[in-house]
DNA sequence: GACTTTGTGTCATTTCATTGACAGTGATTA
DNA sequence: TAATCACTGTCAATGAAATGACACAAAGTC
C-alpha cells in the first residue's frame, strides 16, 4: 500500500531514509522513538506513522511532555479520581485512557520527570495504568511513540533518563534531519508556504528569485520547517513585489550565508527620507492657499504617475489608486497633457 | 485607508520603517511581536494597529505580564471557575474571553513563566482556552500582539522563552528605536508636550532656546519617550522663564551630553528644505492611493494652522486660505480636534 | 472571421465639498 | 442694558468631483 503522508513535504534523500522506515515500522505495533532539532516536524511524522497503521480509525492522542507542567503531568497522563488531589474536583480518564485503542504520541519525553519515567515504563511492560489516586489498575491497548530533541544518551549517561525507558523506547528510532540537510526541499517548502499565506490572505502568488533561492538553501534554519513557515508569512505580508529578492530577506538570513545585507536603492537616493510638507511650506509656493498647494501636490503626481505609466492612462490610473475615468476628468481640468 | 496614527508623533526615518510594516500588517490578523526598549511606546503602536485593523469596534485588552504575579496571570488571562483556587469565590472570564473577536495585547511577554507559554501557545495554535479548573473549552477568536525589551533570541537560547513560541509570536516583528535614534523627533516631541502641559496647567507657552534644543537633542534620553514626557511635564512647573535656558536643564542631562559628540538641532529640524512629495511617497504612506495621501497632507498642515491660531478657528482659516466654514467641516469630518 | 483583452472618451448619476446665510455665545464697552 | 465684537456651529443650496454605464477602437488569440 502506498505510504499517506498528508502534510508532509519533500523530496530529500535525507527524507527518504525516514519515509522507508516509516513504511516499514508503521503496520506494527512497535514502540518508536523519533529524534531530531526542535522544528523539523517530529509531530506531522508521528500522525503519518499513525495513519498508516492499523490503529487509523482509533485515537492519536498527542502529548507533550515538557509543555505540561511536572504536577499535572501525571494526572494528565494517567487520569485521576475524585479527591486525589486538591484541586480534583471529579474523576478524570487520561491520556492513555482515552488513547485506547490508537497511538499516544508522547513528544519532549526528555523532559519528563524520572518519577514519571517509571510509570511510563510500566505501561510499556504491563500495558496497564493506574489513575492517580485510584485503586483499580486498567488494561489500556495503546501504541507508544515518543519523541526527543534532546540527545537521549548523553541524557541517560547523565542520569537524567532511566536506561530501561531508553531501551524499551528506543525500539526503531527514527531520526528526521535538520532543514538544513535537506537540500532542495528549503525550495519545496518555501513555495507551498508562500502559496499557502497568499491564499489565505488573497494576496497574488509571489516568486522566488534565482538569487533568493540560493540564499534560502544556504541558510542554516535552526529553527527548522518552524522557522521557515514564519519567515514564508512575514514575507507573504511584508513583501510588496511578485518576485522575492535578497533584498527582502532579513539580515540575520543574509549575514548568516556569509553576505553583507545590500543597502536598498530608495535608501540611497533619499537618505533622509520624505517629509510632510507644511504651513511654511504651503506660504511658500502657493498664494492662493491650502487648496491650491494640494493641488500643485496632486498634478505633480499625476504627471508622474503618466510618465511611470508611458502615457497610458489606464495604468497611470492604477498606480495612483483612483478610477480611470476620474483621472481622466482630472488631466482634461488641469491640462496635464505628457 | 489612511493610517490612523493617533497620538503617534514624529517624522524620522527611523519610525518611517515602523509606519510602513504597520501599514502592511495591520488588516492582516497576523501575529506581530513589538520590540523596543521601555518607554518607546510600545502600547501606543499596538493600539494603532488595532484601531486599523478590522478588529477596530472590538475590544482591545491589554495584559502587562510583567506587572502581574506568575500565580494570578494565568486566571487573569484564562479565566477560572468557582473553586479552582482558595480565593476563587466565584467564576470570572479571562483577558482572552473579554477580547473574543479583538485584539489582546500581551506586554513583557519575556516575562511569563514557561508553564504559562505552553497555553498561550496553545491558543495561538487551537485558538481554544480553558478556565482554571475548568472542564470545558472555548474557542475564541483573538489576535495576539506581543511586547517584550527583552532580546527574546537570547531568551530562547537561555532556555529561559520556548522556541517554538518565540517562533509563533514573531511572525512580524516590529522593533521601536529608542529615542536617540529619531533625530529630530526629540523636538517635535518636546514641544508637542510643552504646549500640552502648558495648557493643561494653565501657564503661558515656553519656547526651547536653540542650545537647549540642542541639548536636547544630544542627551540620550535612556528612558525614551516617557522620560523626556516627564522631564517637559517637570519643566512646565518648575520654569519660571518663557525660554528655557540649559540653566534650566538638571545636571544629569548636562552631564551625559558631555561625554557625547553634540549634535545640532538645527540639522536635524529640515535637513534638505522642501521636496514634492512623490509617487514613490505616496506608495509608502498610503495603501489607499492619491486622495487618501492627499487627505493626509492636508490633515498634518491643517493640525498645523490650528496649533499656530492657538485653536482658534478663525484665524487658522485664514492662515489656510480656507473659508472658516470650509475648515470646520473638514475638522469634523476627518476628527482633526487639536 | 469571431472573440477576448486592453485601452479610450463621453455623459448622466451620485456623492461629496464648499460656502453663504442664519443663529447663538460670551466678553467688552458705552 | 443694549450694542458691538470676535468667535462658534448648523444647514441647505450650489457646484464640483468621482464614478458606473455605455460605446467604441486596436491588438492579440483561436
Amino acid at each position: 500500500m502506498a505510504l499517506n503522508l498528508d502534510g508532509i513535504i519533500g523530496n530529500s534523500v535525507a527524507l527518504k531514509d525516514v519515509f522507508k522506515i516509516l513504511g516499514k515500522v508503521a503496520p506494527t505495533d512497535s514502540t518508536v522513538l523519533v529524534t531530531g532539532e526542535s522544528g523539523t516536524g517530529k509531530e506531522l511524522i508521528v500522525r503519518a506513522l499513525h495513519q498508516n497503521s492499523k490503529r487509523k480509525g482509533k485515537p492519536f492522542v498527542p502529548v507533550n511532555c515538557g509543555a505540561i507542567p511536572g504536577e499535572l503531568l501525571e494526572s494528565e497522563l494517567f487520569g485521576h479520581e475524585k479527591g486525589a488531589f486538591t484541586h480534583a474536583i471529579r474523576s478524570r480518564p487520561g491520556r492513555f485512557e482515552l488513547a485506547d485503542g490508537g497511538t499516544i504520541f508522547l513528544d519532549e519525553i526528555g523532559e519528563m520527570a524520572l518519577s514519571l519515567q517509571v510509570k511510563i515504563l510500566r505501561v510499556l511492560q504491563e500495558k496497564e495504568i493506574e489513575r492517580v489516586g485510584g485503586t483499580q489498575i486498567k488494561k489500556v491497548d495503546v501504541r507508544i511513540v515518543a519523541a526527543t530533541n534532546r540527545d537521549l544518551e548523553a541524557e541517560v549517561a547523565a542520569g537524567r533518563f532511566r536506561e530501561d525507558l531508553f531501551y524499551r523506547l528506543n525500539v526503531i528510532p527514527m531520526h528526521l534531519p535538520p532543514l538544513r540537510d535537506r537540500g532542495g526541499d528549503v525550495l519545496v517548502l518555501a513555495k507551498h508556504f508562500l502559496s499557502r499565506f497568499c491564499v489565505d490572505k488573497d494576496r497574488c502568488i509571489m516568486k522566488l528569485g534565482g538569487e533568493t533561492a540560493d540564499l534560502l538553501v544556504s541558510y542554516s534554519w535552526p529553527g527548522n520547517v518552524r522557522e521557515l513557515e514564519n519567515f514564508m508569512e512575514r514575507l507573504s505580508i511584508l513583501c510588496d513585489e511578485d518576485v522575492v529578492t535578497p533584498e527582502d530577506l532579513p539580515e540575520k538570513i543574509l549575514k548568516d550565508v556569509g553576505r553583507e545585507p545590500k543597502k536598498k536603492a530608495a535608501d540611497l537616493v533619499q537618505p533622509m527620507g520624505f517629509m510632510w510638507p507644511t504651513l511654511d511650506d504651503m506660504k511658500e509656493f502657493s498664494s492662493e492657499g491650502l487648496k491650491d498647494f494640494l493641488e500643485q501636490i496632486e498634478d505633480k503626481i499625476l504627471i508622474e504617475a503618466l510618465q511611470k505609466a508611458d502615457g497610458v492612462k489606464n495604468k497611470a490610473a492604477e498606480l495612483l489608486g483612483v478610477k480611470r475615468t476620474t483621472l481622466i476628468e482630472k488631466i482634461k481640468k488641469r491640462k496635464l497633457e505628457v
